[in-house]
DNA sequence: TTATATTTTTAGACTAGTCTAAATTTTATT
DNA sequence: AATAAAATTTAGACTAGTCTAAAAATATAA
């Protein structure tokens, strides 16, 4: 099978594929790793010697059918399992990817199954991403963020762009969680910082904070 | 921190020091985890560095306080995830076991405890097998087994001592899973081989397979 | 108690994955 | 179109873990 290290290649390579991109760039997978491109241009050679992705020299890389379905299942795992450490152990939604980061490689059909099942086929994880079904099929998020509303308009939130500790923390202490309803209330024009309400209540939130917090208008 | 590979050294080596054996020999632990002799000197060498394991050339090895900690915690994950897989995803006791030695490496403290407080603290995983508890104290089973009895005798399965997948399932066949109650009616001289009431069903079983199952008589 | 068998260690080689430094190719800029 | 800059690949080295074959130490037996 694949080992851990090939599978984050695979996953990387989906996420930076995600952007419409055709070819993804050695560069921008070593900084997503936070490996150096040599040791890419390496493991590229290998993934294309086991037909898991495409490539020719300096022009970048593409996942085959076999690697997208590699890397779609690994992200199923990693969002099952973040489901499971909210909902069922209790953790918050900044503590639990690193966990799923290591979950998500025992990557055994028979468990994936019945973890979905315990969990009762849940759709998105706890960020808002959206969970791939059994069969690798997987609906995108449309990246309208709070940072594109203007003043007047109603949004719930339903997602984030940005993943770390600390901005997921900074949410929940704007109560800024998944379901939070907001109302613009003005846009500073200097530096876009909004005043918002959310579930009626004040918040100030920067447009760098903004920007990253995917929501639904209505 | 500790790699996979040290942590089933150091889990090979705390259970071949149960047989209350002094100086674990390096034959012994190639031949448990499926390696070379000389693979385990280097990393025999490697833990002591560590300060996991006591060691001096040609006289076996002992784990150390820390390493026995590690161990120990390697095997409490491994038996609650059992307990997880068993009681919650509805896998059967013969199915989980090569799951848990991958889960049990994701040695999180703060998931492990999580983990035992949604099981609800259990004590035996689903094989009889005793759970460390937070502080590492271990209960280690009396290992009187069905063998061990004789004609007339009652007693209650409460584990067993071989953990493969055909034994296992050979065992539920018989009805003999853990808390079954069995009556010893008849003992053939010349095998071993038992006749025996199981919840008062008619079994035969072989002294190989008797020898491996843990009772308590009562 | 010397010879033989067994166990253990060492020496040297191999793979996966990584790195630095240098060479090559592609892209951008004059 | 020539040159400079950036991206990518190659070359060679390193670590973790493994192996085979040979040497050394320990245990067993004549
Ligand atoms: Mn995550
Ligand atoms: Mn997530
Ligand atoms: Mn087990
Ligand atoms: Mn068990």
């Amino acid at each position: 099978m694949n080992s851990f290290t090939e599978e984050n290649y695979l996953k990387a390579i989906y996420k930076l594929s995600l952007n419409g991109v055709q070819g993804v760039s050695t560069n921008a997978i070593a900084y997503k790793l936070a490996t150096k491109p040599s040791s890419v241009t390496d493991m590229i050679k290998k993934l294309a010697d086991k037909k898991l992705v495409s490539y020719q020299k300096y022009q970048g890389v593409n996942l085959t059918k076999k690697g997208r379905d590699v890397a779609v299942s690994i992200i199923r795992n990693h969002r099952l399992w973040e489901v499971f450490l909210v909902e069922k152990l209790n953790f918050k939604w900044d503590e639990v990817h690193d966990l799923a980061e290591e979950l998500e490689h025992i990557n055994t059909h028979k468990l994936t199954e019945r973890l979905d099942e315990f969990l009762d086929f849940p759709k998105f994880d706890p960020h808002g991403d959206p969970i791939p079904d059994k069969d690798g099929y997987i609906v995108q998020h449309k990246d309208i963020t709070l940072s594109d509303l203007k003043i007047g308009e109603k949004a719930v939130v339903v997602g984030v762009k940005e993943h770390s500790k600390s901005y997921l923390n900074y949410l929940e202490q704007q109560h800024l969680v998944l379901g939070a309803e907001i109302i613009i209330k003005d846009i500073v024009e200097f530096d876009a910082t909004m005043q918002i309400l959310v579930n009626n209540k004040h918040v100030i939130i920067s447009n760098q904070a903004s920007k990253n917090l995917i929501v639904k208008k209505n």
